[in-house]
DNA sequence: TTGGAATGTCAACAAGACTGACGTAAAATG
DNA sequence: CATTTTACGTCAGTCTTGTTGACATTCCAA
């Protein structure tokens, strides 16, 4: 006779289980970047222009290459946000010292007083979701979140973790 | 002295971790939905096409302003999505018999075949995630994505479960 | 019978993605 | 030193998917 776990092992992997899981990433990212849309409205930028905020934040001084492979857009779509960011004047450019080709990006004061305002809004909501749930459930979200990553972005996603 | 349990419930709200959640939702949607695209390209169409896909097979029968507050679209947006699935014959509509203003949307034996090989690509890398991160953790999953979305398309995201 | 609801359609527009081609500057290589 | 490659920018054009606004049709319901 099976017990309650091995019952769970064997359903929990059902079509009917994967298919909440489809809709539960869909309704739940659309909640997701809820928040920060508002807020960007209202400055009349968009998610690509949040998506640079954040990672020129995260890793100050990368170049635009390196940021192309974190947000997986092609440079000609970057670099229309990133003009505008910079015309702005919430991001900053530096030349490198060493090579000088190379374009480092930096948030200016007021680029970094939107990104606060966009992560706290984005923060918020996640803050709800982990206070809701436990710990043991957010650290099974991470867990599946990473397995479901492409091979690359899960390095990318770690090497920002411990960067 | 704090043990291990009181700890990781100061630790798994820190900004750190939040920021940890963020990235790996923005990583983990590409992901999401990497498979279905490649196979959506070869046909033409785009991600606006699959979802319009997932839920008339979800609802059969269902009408367009059902559709659209469970997409949360414009009906302009969504209709012209709907005509090229209706003129390509993926969606067959039926016109109500008890309000005959209603339109009443199906998949065509086409239009399930497709579904089925994007729903297929898709489940296959959420399986594999499921598989990798075990039962608990995809409990975990779920109970996070649930608390993470707007309260109304908890309550649509609910319908769905049980319907 | 009139009002409102459900749907469709047309027009115009914007964000954000794409490709392709070309230019420039500078590092790296032969 | 000359050539190639790299990093980046820019221009032009296209596509998908979203938006608003205006208007027509159909038909249920008050």
């Amino acid at each position: 006779m099976q017990n309650d776990r091995s019952r769970e092992s064997l359903l929990f992997l059902t079509d009917e289980q994967l298919r909440q899981g489809i809709e539960g990433m869909f309704f739940a990212y659309r909640g997701f970047t809820a928040d920060p849309d508002r807020i960007l409205d209202k400055y009349n930028y968009g998610r690509a222009h949040h998506r640079a905020l954040h990672f020129i934040n995260r890793v100050p001084g990368t170049n635009v290459n390196n940021l192309l492979s974190i947000l997986g857009v092609t440079k000609q779509s970057l670099n229309r946000v990133l003009r505008t960011l910079i015309e702005h004047e919430l991001v900053s450019l530096k030349i490198g010292t060493k090579d000088r080709r190379e374009r480092h990006l930096y948030l200016t004061e007021s680029g970094k007083l939107l990104e606060k305002q966009l992560s706290t809004a984005q923060s918020h909501r996640m803050r709800e979701a982990y206070r809701q749930a436990g710990p043991d459930a957010v650290a099974g979200f991470k867990q599946v979140l990473e397995a479901m990553m492409d091979p690359k972005l899960q390095v990318t996603y770690k090497k920002l973790r411990v960067s």
